[in-house]
RNA sequence: GGCGGUAUAGCCAAGUGGUAAGGCAGAGGUCUGCAAAACCUUCAUCACCGGUUCAAAUCCGGUUACCGCCUCCA
């Protein structure tokens, strides 16, 4: 039975979907004024394994994730470019693909954007203007926080203890146009030259907040399965949409939330953001690291555990998805000496593995206890491709599954039988020959020529076989 | 100040009452002409103090340290 942790309860509860075998879930994406980092990225990639996890179990998913394309950060980075808001958007959710789709993060079924949805947010406003829970006030819209009952219940906060808190932060302006200092802006009045478009209270733009909540009920129903995000937006974004939401719709809004962790950078493991400036652009980082591994790294780490960034912390994991990567190779070379049939002891390990995986995963995708399981299967495959004799059926049995639980992590394996130089494929011809011949000085020399270019030579009971290094 | 999360070997990290998974790195070994890869062996009294219990990393109380949210942030 898979169970997840639910922030709303903080605790962890049996899954089961609205609908059987079907999983409605949105998860936040970024505000596009900028490249996003890998903080950001272990968010997508978090849920994208999240997502491949529930389609391995025969889940049918929705994926709903936004981009938030309108805001004060846009405007002033549209302005500093020298631009305009929707060609900043256009441009940072290009390279958000450009970035997601090398770390083999999975499209998401619907990347709503909030300009493109900006009369489904009017009318939601309207809504709550309509049920007393939201005031319009020269322009802006505010929504009345203390109105809605179960304000504070995710977070675990007291309303009044917030109070506290946000005075110090809300300016004089605000305050002399709220209500309530809790209250918080579902439609901006827009200033001169700003982006705007029209509405009853004139012209403006969404506050941040209200478009998750009018999208994920767009595409999703009012009440859906999941909500996912950083823990950072658990309060106020993830609080703000259950109030507006659950005011206008009179149900349920999403009915588990996850939140994922931080990743840390630095001696004292501080976050990453983009507001402490301590962050390392996804970009960058792929450019000078091989993608799969930033994928290894974010991808076996619990959702929720925060992942130490460092050099270390990479190489440990291109380390790790070396092992996976020789254990395929290895399968694989055995193929063209395999017999028919199925060696039934290994097959039954197989299962036994996969049964385990499923028992760690289902624990609240408990990755580091499933890539525990994952090893044993290298090490069962490893041992098994030693054998003498090995069958095609039991080879492909664990093939499969190899692929399928590494293909949940996204690791993708390399698949070899590339074709030499007729120059390098005479000299390992030669060398052959020459170890025949035990003249080991001139196979020697051979191998460390080929060394030099790169071709790492191994010499196995079924023959002399290579790869790139 | 309020709320929440961490603290396990050189590193990453499982484990929520029965005398510490797994991976990386290190050491030794097997295989190999030598290698490579693989496989085998080896490497911790679980932040600190006190308590409960036949038995605690695991429960209770306290202490310390670090992180996050309470303001934009994945």
């Amino acid at each position: 039975m898979l169970k997840v942790w639910n922030t709303l309860t903080n605790q962890k509860e049996e899954f089961h979907p609205l609908t059987p075998h079907i999983v409605n879930m949105y998860v936040c994406g970024p505000t596009v004024y900028n490249y996003i980092h890998i903080g950001n990225a272990r968010s997508a990639i978090a849920f994208d394994t999240i997502r491949r996890y529930f389609e391995f179990r025969g889940y049918t998913v929705n994926y709903i994730s936004n981009f938030t394309d309108v805001d004060d950060k846009l405007i002033n980075e549209a302005k500093a470019e020298n631009s305009t808001v929707p060609a900043i958007a256009d441009k940072y959710i290009a390279a958000f693909y450009e970035d997601t789709d090398a770390l083999n993060i999975e499209r998401a079924t619907v990347n709503p954007r909030a300009s493109h949805n900006i009369p489904e947010i009017i009318d939601f406003i309207k809504i709550l203007v309509d049920k007393g829970y939201a005031y319009p006030v020269d322009g802006d819209v505010y929504y009345r926080t203390r109105k809605f009952k179960n304000y504070g219940e995710l977070s675990g906060q007291n309303v009044d203890e917030l109070e506290q808190g946000a005075s110090q932060h809300v300016t004089a302006e605000e305050l002399a146009r709220k209500e309530d200092p809790l209250d918080f802006a579902l439609w901006k009045a827009a200033k001169p030259d700003e982006i705007s478009w029209e509405s009853p209270w004139g012209q403006g733009r969404p506050g941040w907040h209200i478009e998750c909540s009018v999208m994920s009920i767009k595409y999703l129903g009012a009440t859906f399965d999941i909500h996912g995000g950083g823990q950072d937006l658990e309060f106020p974004h993830h609080e703000n949409e259950i109030a507006q939401s659950e005011a206008a719709t009179g149900h349920t809004f999403a009915r588990y939330w996850l939140h994922n962790g931080f990743v840390t950078i630095g001696d004292d493991d501080e976050k990453m953001s983009k507001s402490l400036g301590n962050f390392v652009l996804a970009r960058d980082l792929i450019q000078d690291n091989d993608p799969q591994a930033v994928r290894f790294l974010m991808a076996t780490t619990q959702y929720r555990r925060p992942i130490r960034y460092s050099q270390a912390s990479l190489q440990d994991a291109k380390n790790n998805l070396e092992r996976l990567q020789t254990a395929w190779t290895n399968l694989n070379y055995r193929f063209a000496s395999a017999e028919a049939g199925n060696t039934s002891a290994v097959d039954d390990q197989a299962d036994a593995i996969q049964t385990a995986f499923i028992t760690a995963m289902d624990d609240d995708f408990n990755a580091q206890n499933g890539m525990t399981h994952v090893y044993e299967l290298a090490k069962t495959i490893n041992t098994y491709v030693e054998q003498k004799v090995v069958r095609i059926g039991t080879l492909e049995h664990l093939r499969g599954l190899l692929r399928d639980l590494a293909g949940i992590f996204g690791i993708q394996f390399a698949e070899t039988g590339e074709l030499l130089d007729a120059d390098v494929e005479n000299l390992i011809e030669e060398r052959i020959a020459a170890r025949k011949a035990k003249n080991f000085a001139r196979s020697d020399e051979i191998r460390d020529q080929l060394a030099q270019e790169g071709i790492i030579l191994e010499d196995t009971p079924q023959g002399t076989r290579w790869h790139r290094k």
